[in-house]
DNA sequence: CGTATTATTGATTCGTGTCAATCGACGTGG
DNA sequence: CCACGTCGATTGACACGAATCAATAATACG
């Protein structure tokens, strides 16, 4: 674990997700709570957050950058079970120990808040149990997507799923789709979310290359050249 | 659509699962509030609760049987994305079309709620928000666990999984493990859950009846008889 | 009792996992 | 600067497991 994690003060004013995050709903006073319970951290890719088992977690909006949620079974293999990108929320309150891993994907910046000051909190504010359930049920609509990528039956498929998945989450515009962008997952990640193995999900990426539905650049960049080949394999 | 469905006035102070609910969090005056907009709809196997792209739908809390959450690829393949157990809450709140079906697997009773009316108690009474997000968190990590499920490398290690699914949702204590229980699911259903096919579900079934894992009483029925077995097919 | 639906079983094909070798990028130290 | 080691990605040969196709059996239902 070299993982060198730096703290800072809250500077809400200034949030990137100010808007879009849980604290949107607040009002300044309540926002004020919370920053003097949280705090910024910086974490760089591998670092892990949140480790199953733990009693003592915490929980945290994503700023910047991109988490998973993984659990590994005893045979040593990870399976993730999330994807957490910017202005999401990590953290399973209201129950003692936590069931998974948190881990950064890539260098992130998070705003971190001890789990027990912020059980209280959603407690005295509804406000944050109003804004937390939006946000829940967003969470619970994409691990149902999550399901569906996984769900199906060819390896084509789901791959092709899975680059839709990194292209929309790259897009500026919600909604969008980013034509060129950098996946996130290391191969052997992507095998894990998918179900797959590293050398399927390699085959899978090639064969697009061949056939000229992606251009590889390098082993993370990806232009998509067809995208609506790729919906048409997930549809 | 066979379905008869039928209607009755809320009856709360009879409630089975009035302590685990949603609805157990809240004052006397906010179920009231409910009851006045809620009903009571009794459901046979196959009866559409909520059909996917519907704009005007409904939530629900189940108080007794089974239900299930899917989506419909416009191949016909059904995929299931959650099961839901009494006192469990259906309905996505706050969007404006419902992104999935949601079926009755076995004769089931509701509570049942127009979604726009709920909403607004939602948003007026923050111990319902802060209810819903308890519940909440729960269905996200039982749709977690299903991840876990589904990623399972072998045909073996998943219908396993799925045997104690059911077995846990049939147990009377919560945290027990039923020895004999019915399947609420099709070999079909089951399929689609798994990503597997209905051949390859019932080949495992036998094995494990031959195994003398399981015992298989009609088609549906199913005894355990080496839990353990199980449990470390899953583990 | 007969029909429709659902489940089982078998033979075969196809896809993915497994094992193994190679390549490429990167960082380190000679 | 180059040799080397490490790690991730790619590619190939092969085996195994699940899908597919097809026939039969069991169950539910009128």
């Amino acid at each position: 674990m070299r993982g060198h994690m730096s703290r800072y003060p809250l500077q809400c004013a200034t949030c990137a997700v100010r808007e879009q995050a849980v604290c949107a709903a607040l009002t300044e006073a309540e926002r004020g709570e919370l920053m003097r319970i949280g705090e910024h951290r910086t974490l760089e890719r591998g670092d892990a957050l949140i480790d199953a088992g733990e009693d003592n977690y915490a929980c945290a909006t994503l700023i910047s950058g991109a988490l998973k949620i993984s659990a590994i079974d005893r045979d040593g293999t990870e399976r993730i079970v999330a994807l957490v990108h910017p202005a999401g929320f990590v953290g399973e309150l209201f129950t003692p120990t936590a069931h998974h891993h948190v881990t950064a994907l890539t260098d992130s910046l998070v705003c971190l808040f001890p789990r027990k000051p912020y059980e209280k909190l959603v407690d005295a504010y509804p406000h944050m149990a109003h804004a937390l359930l939006r946000r829940s049920a967003l969470d619970l609509a994409e691990t149902r997507s999550i399901i569906d990528l996984i769900g199906r039956r060819g390896s084509r498929e789901r791959v092709a799923g899975l680059l839709l998945v990194f292209a929309r989450a790259a897009a500026c515009d919600p909604g969008g789709v980013a034509m060129r962008f950098d996946m996130p997952l290391t191969r052997g990640e992507i095998a894990g979310l998918l179900g797959l193995t590293i050398e399927t999900v390699s085959r899978r990426l090639t064969d697009f290359s061949r056939e000229s539905i992606i251009k590889k650049e390098g082993a993370r960049g990806v232009k998509i050249l067809d995208a609506p080949k790729l919906e048409e394999l997930v549809r």
